[in-house]
DNA sequence: CAGGACTGTTTGAGTATTCATTCATGCAAG
DNA sequence: CTTGCATGAATGAATACTCAAACAGTCCTG
């Protein structure tokens, strides 16, 4: 047996809310998935919140890891800034990552302050803190136009978040729509070459 | 009487949907809320996903009616652009609009395609045609630089979307995010002067 | 005008279903 | 014997939707 059965709950949980969202995901359709009893759900994870977070921050924690190996090897800020977004944007159309527990409506969806749902929410800091990092290279080197990094950092990652939500979610996103997003960051922070030489 | 009662119930229904999305809102909580009988809302509407269909449709066409307005009296291509961004985020917060329905979690956030889905698709391509008009005008008047309509208005488009969300729903927005948002499009389509003259 | 059918609105208690959570019990390893 | 994993039927709460009955207007007719 490769996977002990809470493992194999957590993963049947992870495929589950990303293809169903929170509301339509149910106890039963998880533990027949997984090929467990219900019961052990509960004694596991406490209650259907908090598989939701262990799920949440599985793959935040991989994106993380993703995104911080990513830049690094970036040889400026420039490069790195966009390294970042494509890895960003490679990482949520990649199923076995199960991103799509991040996108699809969650417990936190409404107004309600939980503290789950703070701890959800440091993490999603560290992602723009990567980027306010290389954004910060970025200024240093002169790879990039001058700008305020937690502004443009907040810009580019709503800039991901929306143009990925428009892949994932609905009809519209055009073919090459990722690589065009790119480009139009990169015309955003590129420096003029007004003294063309 | 100012409002009759199907006009008081869809009222209430925006609100709440707004407030606690799709899931969270129950026909007690609308019912109350409007002052009226719960039996009125299946009569009125014939089930709960109509009933939302008319909320969102609702907020969709004032939005629609707004973007045309603002654009058309723009004096070219990409005042036209501009305008249109600052006129979504307006929309956006300004809580007499109930935009709030169109972002919360709504019964279409799962996959199962309905004919419902398709006639709010259909109404959101039309707010993606008003944008890949001003750009035409922009590429005709030369006051922005070469891209695809499509392409590009799709891109934005989802920039809106994603700024929105990061304002209205985390707490990451920095003050004068949306100013900042505005200035990033402008970077990104404004034509370099290269041939400074 | 009276009144009587007819039509559409309004009510809220009742129904059927779904689902998270509990728990009594079984089981296996140390 | 004890401790913790594992089971799945039972429980109870929530809630979308139904429906029979009351109500209010409108129109027709003698």
């Amino acid at each position: 047996m490769a996977l002990t059965k809470k493992e194999a709950l957590l993963q049947a949980a992870k495929d589950l809310f990303g293809e169903c969202g929170y509301n339509e995901t149910t106890f039963k359709k998880i533990a027949e998935r997984a090929g467990v009893a219900m019961g052990l759900m509960t004694h596991h994870f406490g209650n259907k919140e908090k598989l939701f977070l262990a799920c949440g921050l599985e793959v935040l924690e991989n994106f993380l890891v993703k995104l911080r190996e990513t830049t690094s090897k970036s040889p400026n800020g420039l490069t790195a800034i966009l390294d970042y977004c494509k890895a960003y944007l490679d990482f949520s159309i990649d199923p076995s990552t199960n991103w799509l527990v991040l996108v699809r409506c969650s417990p936190y969806s409404d107004m309600k302050t939980t503290a789950d749902r703070d701890i959800m929410n440091e993490k999603f800091l560290e992602i723009h803190g990567v980027l306010i990092d290389a954004i910060k290279r970025g200024l240093e080197d002169k790879s990039i136009v001058p700008v305020d990094p937690v502004q443009t950092a907040t810009i580019i990652v709503s800039l991901m978040v929306g143009v990925n939500r428009t892949r994932v979610l609905t009809p519209y996103a055009p073919d090459g729509f990722y690589e065009q997003a790119l480009e139009f960051v990169k015309r955003a922070i590129t420096p003029v070459p007004s003294e063309t030489r």
